[in-house]
DNA sequence: CTGGATCTCCCCCAAAAGAGTGAGGGTACA
DNA sequence: TGTACCCTCACTCTTTTGGGGGAGATCCAG
């Protein structure tokens, strides 16, 4: 029996590229498409594919947190993340929301293929850049990335959208001697010297899109 | 005779979603396929399409500067800039550079056909969002947005790449008082009331990319 | 030549940001 | 019941940032 997949991209000329790549395989069938995180929820829903393969950059609802919800909601469905570009948080996030795969657009498409299979069969599948990535990340402690708290990663959000220490109190409801605090300690975990340098580290690692 | 089309795109899926959604209209031939900006460049040499679509976000070189070139070699090719993402900045450098359309990704099937022939026949053609997106600049002169000055762009650049005042006028050899009279008529022109949001501002619009 | 724009730099000054330290309350875990 | 970690906030201090005004130099167009 095939393996079921939903596709979620927002993009139809990268949807229409992952049919071509995946219909000429007898072994995969696409049941459905989605346009964005909280479409892809409620085809799993409905669908209940085997595999989404999910872009993680989307409107609406991003691929991490539609990819949470799927997997909670859905724990036989795997989820393969796709996105076009190489981003750290993004590959820690995607694994952390309960994505078996992380591929890259620039993907042939026998890998691809092959991927979905393995993921279907609940095999851990990586593009090659990013397994290379991570093991980088792992190779690596020395830099001693500590991870952002909840809170922190809350606070990293408001700043790397150009707010004041000010307005992310008020946002937050908390005051901003703590805001501070938080910002001094997340500049100190991410190893830059301003919050400048840190919404920037938000934004090249996908914690928020540079487009509002 | 058939409108002959070169693809340039680093996304295998994209590449592959392209040739899908244009391979059925007889009047379209797909004559090649790049992965970057140099080969598109080579491949348009070689092959004289009529029509090149272009995406801006490619490695080894960007689209902006691959449609400079073949529009200054090759002025019966037209280009069709192709991005997943509306900035400002871009849509000014790609018609700049000489494109002939700008469209995003999520265009349709139908609609894409159709920019490409009207590309052919020498008719500008954009995606109604960059459409709209052009509209508002020019519709809201309002604003006053006042074009920053050469030195100011210089000095949006560093600022962008997450520098201090300090670092920026050690990069730029000029004074700090200096730096700091730019930075002030930058946030001025700019709106924004803060360097972080200026930075934002500054990759938003494409001026620096976001990943370094 | 005069006026405007730009770049450069100076001054003073207020606000924001960031480092450092301490500390109370909460939860989770051994 | 400690121990560890997190969130919260306070205080002090220095550095950075940003506003406002002024000013000399260059260059370019009317």
């Amino acid at each position: 029996m095939a393996i079921r997949v939903l596709i979620a991209d927002d993009h139809s000329v990268v949807r229409q590229g992952l049919i071509m790549f995946l219909s000429s395989d007898p072994e995969l069938e696409i049941i459905g498409e989605a346009r964005d995180g909280v479409e892809a929820i409620q085809l799993a829903k409905e669908l209940m594919p085997d595999v989404v393969l999910m872009d993680l950059l989307m409107p609406v609802m991003d691929g991490i947190h539609a990819t949470e919800a799927i997997r909670r909601e859905l724990p036989d469905t795997e989820v393969v993340a796709l996105t076009s570009v190489l981003e750290d948080v993004s590959i820690a996030e995607a694994v952390r929301a309960g994505a078996i795969g992380y591929l890259l657009k620039d993907t042939e498409a026998h890998e691809l293929r092959r991927s979905i299979k393995a993921a279907a069969a609940g095999q851990v599948q990586l593009s090659h850049q990013v397994a290379a990535r991570l093991l980088r990340d792992v190779r690596t402690p020395d830099k001693s990335r500590e991870p952002l708290t909840e809170r922190e990663t809350d606070v990293l959000t408001q700043l790397a959208l150009g707010k004041s220490n000010k307005e992310i109190c008020l946002a937050l409801n908390i005051g901003e001697q703590t805001v501070k605090t938080h910002v001094s300690h997340i500049l100190e975990k991410l190893g830059v010297p301003s919050r400048t340098q840190a919404a920037l580290y938000a934004i090249r690692n996908g914690l928020v899109g540079p487009i509002q």
